[in-house]
RNA sequence: CGAGCAGGUUAGGCUGUCGCGCUUAGUGUGAGGAAAGUCCGCACUCCAUAGGGCACAGGUAGUGGGUAACACCCAUCCGCCGUGAGGCGAGGACUAGUAACACAGAGACUAAUGUCGACUGUAGGUCGGAGUGAAAAGAGUUAAACUCUGCCUGGAGCAAGCUCAAGCAGGGACGAUAUUGAGGCUGCCCGCCCAGUCCCAGGUAGGGCGCGAAGAUAUACGAGGCAACUUGUGUACAAGAUAGAUGACAGCUCUUGACAGAAUGCGGCUUAUAGACUUGCUCGAUAG
RNA sequence: GCGGGCGUCGCCAAGUGGUAAGGCAUCAGCCUUCCAAGCUGACAUUCGCCGGUUCGAAUCCGGUCGCCCGCU
């Protein structure tokens, strides 16, 4: 899984992806067209201070290594916090990036009964 | 013992598994006292500038010292607050000029002659008081009013700046006796244009440098100084990312962990901050 | 990382040292058979917060909090 670093990249996905919502995080999806995917985080500044938006970030990173193999090729991803989510347990994390996953059909192999 | 004043220290630790940045590749190293606010002062970089002064504009303000510099720090005088230890203070000049002085008050700055008393002796003339008010005729009060005086200041900021450089467009040379282009104006020659070949600078996307081991560094001892600080000797000091690295889980332990995350680097100030530990001092009570 | 601006009633806002205008909204009354419109009245203990200067501060000065804009 690519980490995005463009910001043209972001404008994309930010500006015609179709979404899905959690309590802790939106997720925002578009297809590319490359044999691969890719994801971006985004912390703004309604998280919280420096602090809460790194550990937001770092929380929904180690989410999203969880399922990395579990993932469909092809798409740009978009994983936006919520300011609930400096809070929370990395479990937590986990399940919401799981739910969002399965909500938008991008798992290889989805385990409804896991989601949430 | 109680209440308080002024400081200082610490900022969880250890083990295992997984994961991340840098890397000299070794199982090395990896956020703070404020990394924050960006309020001051520098270094550094580019732009402007022959040199100097004045003016304008901005800043600053007891006095003396420290410092690379400062609005910071130290000492000290004065004023105010506190029983006190202590705390706070933009604290130069209204004998240069201008302006303002609400309400109250007779009168608020080219003043008025209202009131009480005294003197003079009939001029509201002199002196003193009461009352109003922050201030009452006095060299009035106010400069965090304009201003004056002394001192300081060119502007912008690492998104500074330097450098490499796709693509697109541009400039120069060649473009022939000739098949390489049987290109166009044009049927032929010249000329021009285009294609093509070679070269050029500027420079977008993007990359690299700037950017880190060592310097106005920290600390121990000695010397100088009331002190801030200076100086000599010794010792210590390896974050360097660029969607932006320090985390997750489990266990043990203590004092149960707050505020909070480096982005060119330093010196200050200000603000946020859990739980502790600790030094000096003051006031009160009690006991000796 | 850097530069600039703004906070006044529920909303829009005027006020640049001396009693905080005005409009909309709200409430009460009048008018009307009732409603609307109209008329009259009410509506700022803290001018984001803390401190300083001053006799006196929304206003001047310093700090702080929040919001907005600009520069890759």
């Amino acid at each position: 899984m690519i980490v995005m670093r463009r910001q043209n990249e972001f404008q994309r996905v930010k500006h015609s992806g179709k979404s899905w919502v959690h309590p802790l995080a939106v997720l925002q999806v578009i297809k590319n067209s490359l044999s691969y995917s890719r994801i971006g985080f985004v912390a703004s500044r309604h998280v919280g201070n420096a602090v809460k938006r790194n550990r937001a970030k770092r929380l929904m990173r180690e989410a999203i290594y969880y399922h990395d193999s579990n993932i469909l090729d092809g798409w740009d991803l978009l994983l936006i916090a919520r300011p609930t989510l400096g809070n929370c347990k990395v479990d937590d994390v986990i399940s919401a990036v799981y739910y969002l996953l399965s909500q938008s059909h991008l798992l290889i192999k989805a385990d409804i009964k896991n989601a949430r």
